[in-house]
DNA sequence: CGTCCCCTTGAATGAAGTCAATACGCGTGG
DNA sequence: CCACGCGTATTGACTTCATTCAAGGGGACG
């Protein structure tokens, strides 16, 4: 099975067999698992790594002092957490497991070698940081804009193009391993709302969501009724002048 | 008077002589006067340059299809936006003016340039554009957690303390030229609720505001009334271990 | 078989939005 | 100098979307 990570990046621009081999080294180089809803980091910690996801899901997150909690962004496998942590000397909020993971832990000097030897892998890697920061941008824009529909359909849409452009979907299907608590508290609301949310989105035929399973019958449809615009994820191979002449 | 941006990047580590020299070049590289209220660049327009905002405030928003706006940062001087830009071949947002700025279009040439030459000055710029994705990330948790008068309290402290970071205050007062729809905009309320939460504001004695000029006479207790942390902009020379020993 | 977590639904409440009218400053041109 | 227009700010009345509170159901697991 191919890398996650591998995979995504070839969204950008096609990498050579050496560059491959490179990130599997990284993704090889430390592994680390986590069981479901523990923490990877926490906020006040000292960053020490990248992590690289390699399986399962984990989520940033923040909590107020009275204890409400903000999830901030998903990662899925392929994903990986702030290429340039190490310059901050605190994480300003942490990083949980949503299922059992895998990851990568990748140093700041392995990261720093392989940086310099492969450019065109470095070059990926910062296509995909700045992919992660539209995707904040469009967060943002869905908590401010959106309604709560639209904010969930949108949703899954982006998770489901994630997992797609990693190889991780099977047709119109993919695993959707959140709880409705973890839903709401990546769309800003309460997990009641959440709940009625989605059976109007599935009264509506636009969605099927069964044991972590979910299904989009109509993606277009589904796409239509959030306002998404896949812009925002880059995967239209924006590099492709950079691109390796391998197979 | 010095750079803003130098006089921001210095929250994270000193810099030498040369080092400010060099911001200075990269500044005066090639500047452009906006008028308030314009575009400097669209969603879908190709990048070209990392803009650096000299004076003058500006935002990135993005429309959605319906007209719905979201104002999804703002900048101000000593700001730079997306210092990677030209990795990306389509702008998924757009960058506007508030007032009328003037700022410096840096080449990918010069930048790159100066990057190689300048270390330290390379790590500051990594620091500063790690702390704008956690500005981002802040927003976000605003927009998904905290009530209309907790987001615009919140807001305008980060505001606040952005402006003071760069010496642009006055004791407690800075310029703020924002209209209610922008604010509006910004934090996903109607500029109807905006009005009324700053009347609230204004009422518990927490700022004042008027002629673009906002007046906060106890910062802690409007920091403590919007839950506001300022660990995220990671201002506590956090880089120290890099200082110039230059004065 | 009981416990825990997650999901579901109803009813009451509340925060923020919409609609609409009015006020205020400021610049421009008659 | 005044009239007009425009963008911005303010306020009231009503509506809507989402939250909160509360209760019950279902499946997994010890």
């Amino acid at each position: 099975m191919q890398l996650a990570l591998a995979r995504k990046l070839e969204h950008f621009t096609r990498l050579s067999a050496d560059d491959k081999a490179e990130l599997g080294r990284l993704a090889g180089d430390r592994v680390r698992r986590v069981a479901a809803r523990e923490d990877v980091i926490m906020e006040g910690d000292q960053p020490r790594f990248i992590n690289l996801i390699l399986e399962g899901w984990a989520c940033r997150y923040k909590h107020l002092e009275d204890g409400r909690r903000q999830i901030i962004s998903f990662f899925v496998p392929g994903d990986l957490c702030d290429l340039n942590v190490f310059i901050l000397k605190q994480m300003d909020h942490s990083i949980g497991t949503i299922t059992d993971v895998r990851l990568a832990e990748i140093s700041r000097n392995s990261f720093e070698d392989a940086m310099l030897r492969f450019p065109r892998v470095m070059q990926a890697l910062w296509w995909d940081s700045l992919v992660g920061a539209a995707i904040q941008r469009e967060w943002t824009v869905g908590l401010g804009q959106r309604d709560a529909s639209e904010r969930i359909a949108h949703l899954i849409c982006e998770l489901f193009i994630r997992m797609r452009s990693v190889g991780l979907t099977d047709g119109p299907r993919c695993l959707l391993p959140l709880t409705q608590s973890e839903l709401a508290d990546a769309t800003g609301l309460s997990h009641v709302h959440v709940n009625r949310t989605l059976k109007d989105l599935r009264a509506e035929g636009l969605i099927e969501l069964e044991r972590r399973t979910l299904t989009i019958p109509d993606l277009k449809a589904l796409m239509q009724r959030a306002l998404f615009n896949p812009n925002y994820l880059h995967l239209g191979r924006e590099g492709r002048h950079l691109d390796a002449n391998a197979g």
